[in-house]
DNA sequence: TAAAAAAGTGCTTTTTAACGCACTTTATAA
DNA sequence: TTATAAAGTGCGTTAAAAAGCACTTTTTTA
């Protein structure tokens, strides 16, 4: 997952659940002008600040082993 | 997933591959001091640099909807 | 055990994410 | 249509991530 796709899956859900980026912004405690950045594709979240959106919006960050049922 | 559970994964998989934490930072191409400060649970990381260990690793940073199943 | 390798830390500089403001463009509804 | 809401952008500031250096502590191994 690349950086494009996880701003595409966070605007798809926010759209999914009727909030705009400025309710969302609030929701979250992410600035309007940051949410607009990543949702038009630009920028380099830190982590926090994809923990705050994602905790907002239901979703979760997490890191998993590539190749599942190939490797271990 | 919060951050230090993720940190735990970088460390933890680096550690399963034999791999010292110089070496992963030059493969992934993060300097040694910034990613000694996240196996030493400090730090927050932004997702590109959070890519960079995963690729090195074999790791993929996802995001993902919560409650799977009791929901849609 | 000593020596060597690896991991961890304090301090500083450089780079850039996050933010705020003012404004433009696009989409929505009256 | 045309107000109105929502989304997107340029620019400057501030806060902090990333990096570099020198050093200490811990772990490994010869």
């Amino acid at each position: 997952m690349h950086s494009k796709e996880i701003f595409n899956i966070v605007k798809a859900r926010r759209e999914s659940l009727n909030v705009t980026q400025e309710t969302l912004a609030q929701l979250s405690g992410v600035a309007l002008r940051t949410l607009k950045q990543f949702e038009s594709g630009k920028g380099n979240p830190t982590l926090q600040t994809l923990q705050k959106l994602g905790d907002a919006l239901g979703l979760e960050v997490t890191v998993i082993i590539k190749n599942r049922g190939i490797n271990s």
